[in-house]
DNA sequence: CCATTAAAGGATT
DNA sequence: AATCCTTTAATGG
């Protein structure tokens, strides 16, 4: 079915530490397929029928208010697992996937996941470790938002992306997606405008480099002063 | 300090 | 042409 080999898998966090025929067991389950930009693979509150891991592209979690405003809750990165559904104790997706890029995907049927806990430990072991290093990102955000201003969320949230997605240039580290003012708004819980006064604040400093739904980080001291600021 | 509103121009499809 | 993204300014909590 899938012409993927089984080192594609090895280097990847979730499955770290595994053997050969581990990774290989886990791929001959396994099903690969394609998301183009912008579509859902997978809704809030739909029955978790798979879970995924993200072999290449971009993805964004986001939840929607009951007023219809939507708040960007994490990005996923290529490597990552999500729809881990089962591994949480729920049958349902407990948010909306959207792939922010065109993305390839490897997807495991949501029943077997006992079988494969139950076979592959490491696997199990690198899941969990995962989950309380996205719960602990979380409780961060929280912090964030209940404390600080603006300014240093929207600071945090290029620098985190920077980190987790950058790649290099000439001019500094370009987020690697394409992100609008309007995703950065959704993600540090202000406006776009606010977003956009920020960010050209900065770019007419030099701290950054802004474009139509393009960053480039040119000055993570400056960012990472105004992120820690405390006035 | 920050959200809201309004207005306008550029980019993308 | 229609829609989306970004910027700027004014106003008010």
């Amino acid at each position: 079915m899938n012409r993927l080999d089984a080192s594609l898998l090895a280097d990847l966090p979730p499955f770290a530490g595994m053997s050969r025929a581990s990774l290989d067991d886990m791929l001959a389950r396994a099903a690969s397929f394609r998301h183009s930009k912008g579509t859902h693979i997978f809704r809030e509150g739909e029955e978790a029928l798979s879970f995924y891991l993200l072999l290449d592209g971009y993805v964004r979690v986001i939840k929607h208010t009951p007023v219809g405003e939507q708040v960007i809750v994490r990005h996923i990165a290529t490597g990552e697992l999500l729809g881990i559904a089962k591994a949480m104790g729920r049958d349902t997706y407990p948010a909306n996937a959207i792939a922010a890029v065109d993305c390839v995907l490897l997807a495991w049927p949501s029943h077997t996941w006992e079988v494969i806990v139950a076979a592959h430990p490491g696997f199990a072991t690198n899941t969990y470790a995962m989950i309380g290093n996205r719960l602990i990102d979380t409780q961060e955000r929280v912090v964030e938002m209940a404390t600080e201003r603006v300014a240093q969320r929207v600071a945090n949230a290029i620098l985190n992306l920077a980190r987790e997605t950058g790649r290099q240039t000439d001019e500094g580290i370009l987020i690697d997606f394409p992100i609008s003012r309007q995703d950065i708004s959704e993600m540090t819980g202000t406006t776009i405008h606010t977003v956009s006064r920020l960010l050209s604040g900065w770019d007419s400093k030099g701290w950054i480099k802004g474009g139509r739904q393009k960053i480039t980080l040119v000055d993570g001291q400056k960012l990472t002063m105004v992120a820690s600021a405390r006035d």
